[in-house]
DNA sequence: ACTATAGTATACAGATCTGTATATTTTAGG
DNA sequence: CCTAAAATATACAGATCTGTATACTATAGT
C-alpha cells in the first residue's frame, strides 16, 4: 500500500496546486515515481482517484483541526475562538491556494458528481464538529452558531485565496468573538424580512 | 461585434457551469453558432477569451449589484443590508454554481495568472463599493466594515455552492445587521492576540 | 456595383489525455 | 529458495484539445 499512498499524496498536491482537470495522470505518476499500470490497478479511473484523494484529505484535515484545537485549549468557548487561530495559520502559508474541497466544487459543479458529494459531506462534518463544541460551550443555538462560524471560515478562505488577504482570519476572529458572545447572552434572534426583490434581469448566468 | 458578444455570453455560461479547463473551444463555438476562425480573429487564444469573459462579467455583475441596491433603498445604512438581499436572490437560483471569479481562482491558483488578477481586482472593486456605502452610512471604520461584509458574502456564496445551502445569505443577513449596528455605536475594536501556534506538521499540502 | 471587412467551412498539424495490452522484473512471505 | 503478488516498462489505441492554413461567402458602406 506504499505506492498507493505515494500516488494519493502527490495527486493531492498537484490537484490542489494546479487544479483537477489541468493535472494529467502522466504528471502524477511521473512525480510520484510510480508506473501508470500501478495507478490503474489501485484506481479504476482518474475520477476514482480524485474521490479517493478528497476522502483522504477530508479525514486528514478534520483530524488535524480537532487535534490543533484541543491542543490550544480545553475550554469549549475558547475552542470556538481557537478555530480561527488554526485557520489563521493555514491561510498565512506561502503558496496557499484555497480549500481543495471548495476548489473541487468549482470544477465539479453538478451536485451529484462524486467529488462534489465528498466536498459537501466534508463541510457538513466540519459544521457538526463546530456544533458539538458550541453545545459544550452552552451556546443558545449551537446549530445556528456553527453555521455562522462555518460561513466566516469559508469567507476567510476565499478572501485569502482570491485577494491574497493572508490575515483574513483575523477579521473573522473579531466577528466570531462577537457572535459567540451574542450566542451566550441572548436567545437566538429571528431572521428579519428581506427587502423586496425586483424581477429585472440578472447578470449571473442562469 | 455581434458574434463577439455571442461568444462571450456562451463562453461565460459554459465556463461557469462546467469549468474553464473542462470546457473546450469546440463546444463554445458550436453552441454559440460561430465559426472557429471567428473566435481566433477576436481572441488570440483560449486564455485571452477567458480573461475577456471575466472582465465582462466583472462589469456586468457590479453594475447589476449597484443598480439593485439603489433600487431597493436610497438610505446608505439600509443599502448595506440590501446587499444581502440581492445576494439572497442570487444564491437561491436553480443551478447556482458559485461565483465565476472564485471558481476562476480555484483553477488558476497562481496569483500572477491573468484570470486570477482579474478575479482579485473584481473583489477589490466590490469591497471599494461596499466601503463607499459604509462611508455614506457613517460607519466608524468603513474599510474594516467593508471587509467584514465582503467576507460574509463570500462565505455565503461558498455555503450555497458546496452545501447547497440556498438560504445561506439569510444567515449572513443577521450577522451583517449586528456588524453594522456595532460599527455605528462603537469605535473599531482592536484585534485580539491569537492563541499560540504549535509547530506540528500540517495536513494541508504545502 | 464594387470593395473591404467580417464570417464561414473544412481540413489538418501537433500535442496531450485517459485508459489498455503485454511482457518483464521486483518484492515479500512461507 | 520459490512462488505469488505487486510493480514496471513500453507501446499504443482512440479521443480530444488548441491553434492554423486555405479557400470560399456573405454583408455593409460608399
Amino acid at each position: 500500500m506504499r505506492k498507493r499512498d505515494q500516488l494519493l499524496d502527490k495527486a493531492l498536491e498537484l490537484f490542489h496546486a494546479e487544479g483537477f482537470h489541468a493535472t494529467g495522470i502522466d504528471r502524477i505518476i511521473a512525480e510520484a515515481g510510480v508506473a501508470k499500470m500501478t495507478l490503474y490497478k489501485h484506481f479504476r479511473s482518474k475520477d476514482e482517484l480524485i474521490v479517493a484523494v478528497l476522502r483522504r484529505y477530508d479525514e486528514q484535515f478534520r483530524n488535524y483541526l480537532m487535534q490543533q484545537v484541543e491542543l490550544r485549549t480545553p475550554e469549549p468557548s475558547q475552542q470556538l475562538i481557537a478555530l480561527f487561530d488554526v485557520l489563521d495559520d493555514w491561510l498565512d502559508q506561502d503558496g496557499f491556494c484555497g480549500c481543495p474541497m471548495i476548489n473541487a466544487c468549482a470544477e465539479f459543479s453538478n451536485k451529484q458528481m462524486p467529488a462534489h458529494v465528498v466536498a459537501s459531506e466534508h463541510k457538513r462534518l466540519l459544521l457538526l464538529y463546530i456544533q458539538e463544541i458550541a453545545e459544550a460551550a452552552e451556546a443558545s443555538d449551537p446549530p445556528v452558531l456553527a453555521q455562522q462560524l462555518g460561513l466566516l471560515m469559508d469567507g476567510a478562505i476565499v478572501a485569502a485565496q482570491v485577494c491574497g488577504q493572508r490575515r483574513a482570519a483575523r477579521v473573522t476572529h473579531e466577528i466570531a468573538q462577537l457572535l459567540i458572545h451574542q450566542s451566550r447572552s441572548r436567545p437566538s434572534e429571528q431572521v428579519l424580512e428581506p427587502t423586496p426583490s425586483s424581477g429585472s434581469d440578472m447578470p449571473w448566468p442562469d
